[in-house]
DNA sequence: TTGAAAGCGCTAACAG
DNA sequence: CTGTTAGCGCTTTCAA
């Protein structure tokens, strides 16, 4: 292993200053002649610039963190191949960190990118608004990605502020006290896709639909009870912790206390898978006994049987629109950004029996 | 956004030397006096020590790479989950890279990481040897998990090279004259995998079974011809690039031609993806007319109807194998490892009609 | 247009 | 046990 060569021996060796070095390789003005030897030597030493030197002397890593939930969750891979995509195209690094959903791997997370002065930072956030307070105070640049953070823990009704303050997203009256954190985000269209969806099954006679819902899908139980509208049926509305096995015990307790449900719409892939499961197990048929509308388009959808009827959302997009968005904080001020989704028809919905 | 606390501002706040406080957070040896001022003051400042400069001085970033294809597949995510369950544990950042499994793609990749001095890598590589031969002349620590980079296209007879070099992980005779990298690697036990599997079809009457693999399952493929025996229907094993499109067409176009297979085995979750789907539009039933075991178990497997018979391999565990192995590389001379893997037997096999 | 020099935050000699 | 000092490789004033 030999030592890589440094910006000091590519000068030396084409008989120049370092700083000359650095201007040519940085495209500042330099004679065309200097400029040509200085490439020229460059390319024989195969000198690449040291990342470390460059971003010990800019105090600021370059490239962007990323943080999941967990990248078995398909829709979280195609998030960050969006991102990756975007990183790469930009030549920037990313480092990745999985929280398994828990708030505190979170805070984990962010303190080991702040050590790494990783100051750009695309999050699905676990955490609340407080979580993310330290990372915003420290002046890290984020975009949120697929939801937003819950309030913090401040006044008394935490979950009200967090609805009006999520809704508001999608255009839903909010109050506007409540602005815990001024993030951008990059996330699909609930409010559209839901009510979709509900519109959907409603045209196809149901009356009892269940939503079946986990860690961040706030927005979507919100647009959700707007579309099926007042007075919610509060037993249709339950959530798993995130964990397959508790997607799974939701959606088996669910179809079980609630028999007289006749469609449910899943809140992301994994509670769609767990309700698939807990349906056969109960000797449910699908779309027979119970309609099916699960969040996310995952190739797998399609393998089902019969084929999951889904609300697509953009995966990919949104981690590219995110890495964007990151990057180019510096120049303006970003914008969040609604995605659409759309109703994938197949075959996981009939007509209430 | 106020400038982080330094070394030298912790030192003066303490009234020390920095070397001293240096020395103490890395737990070095100071007076219990000092430790606990130092520490104090360190906390109170909220001081985080700048990997920045930490690395810059040691020539190298701490964490790992990691290169995988393509994060869409389940398989990938399981595999990313562990490294990153190992890295987190260790307080670890990872950078993380996509490559399409195209080798000019892991190339630039490998680039980055070394301009960003990152020195120890884990990947499941696309490239043959000499994709990797400048990541292992920089002095890269890389452990190679999933499957092994094809020897270079030296000689006359690539394949056979890389096929004796590969089946030799496995225990089959290799000839030694072709070892083309000296890297540890964590990998199934494809041979056996295999192996059992090719039984158990054959145990159910099944004669012509096909298999269907795509980039990177060399091992697979020999395992397959190895169970089946001379002489192997060379039409009963086709390929496909690695992308979804690619695996469809292969999987499709080995039903068509050949309709009298009564069984195929897939060489990762992709491509038993991509044969559910052939079948299906081609009007086989599964498992009346055709059997179907797919390498990777992932959650939907279970989902589809039959429930897919696997070989299942330790996603998880190999990344944070492959993961302890890197980091570990400093003390010993890593051994690469081979995890055992499990058919699991659900509905997609049945007797030959 | 160019080079010298001053650090960025940290660790590792080396003295005291 | 502790402080001083010399860089790690790079960018960026500031003069020349």
């Amino acid at each position: 292993m030999e030592r890589r060569a440094t910006i000091k021996d590519v000068a030396e060796a084409a008989g120049v200053g370092v700083a000359t070095v650095s201007r040519v390789l940085s495209g500042g003005s330099a004679s065309p002649r200097t400029r040509e030897r200085v490439l020229a030597v460059a390319a024989q030493l195969d000198y690449r610039p040291s990342a470390l030197g460059r971003n010990l002397r800019q105090r600021r890593t370059g490239g962007m963190g990323l943080l999941v939930p967990d990248l078995t969750d398909t829709f979280y891979g195609q998030l960050a191949e969006g991102v990756l995509a975007c990183a790469r195209s930009a030549g920037e690094p990313v480092v990745l960190g999985s929280t398994g959903g828990d708030p505190e791997q979170e805070s984990e997370l962010i303190g080991m990118l702040l050590e790494q002065s990783v100051d750009r930072l695309i999050a699905v956030p676990s955490g609340d608004a407080e979580t993310w307070a330290p990372a915003i105070r420290a002046g890290m640049t984020v975009v949120f990605a697929d939801r937003l953070p819950a309030p913090a823990a401040a006044e008394e009704d935490v979950r009200a502020a967090a609805l009006t303050d999520l809704l508001a997203l999608d255009g839903l009256p909010a109050t506007p006290q409540t602005r815990p954190l001024d993030v951008p985000a990059v996330v699909a269209d609930d409010r559209a896709g839901i009510r979709t969806a509900v519109r959907y099954l409603r045209g196809l006679g149901h009356k009892r639909i269940a939503f079946l819902g986990g860690p961040g899908h706030d927005r979507r139980v919100a647009a959700f009870r707007e579309a099926v509208g007042a007075p919610v049926d509060e037993e249709l509305v339950v959530f798993g912790t995130g964990s397959r096995d508790s997607a799974y015990a939701a959606a088996s307790g669910l179809f079980q206390s609630r028999p007289d449900l006749s469609a449910v719409v899943t809140g992301g892939n994994v509670l769609g898978e767990a309700a698939v499961l807990a349906a056969r197990e109960l000797d449910l048929r699908v779309p027979r006994d119970v309609s099916l509308v699960m969040y996310d388009d995952v190739p797998w959808a399609e393998l089902c049987s019969p084929p999951l009827t889904v609300i697509a959302q953009p995966g990919r997009d949104m981690g590219y629109r995110a890495a964007e968005l990151v990057l180019r904080a510096g120049t303006r001020k970003p914008r969040s950004v609604v995605l659409p989704t759309e109703l994938i028809i197949r075959g996981s919905c009939g007509p209430r029996r």
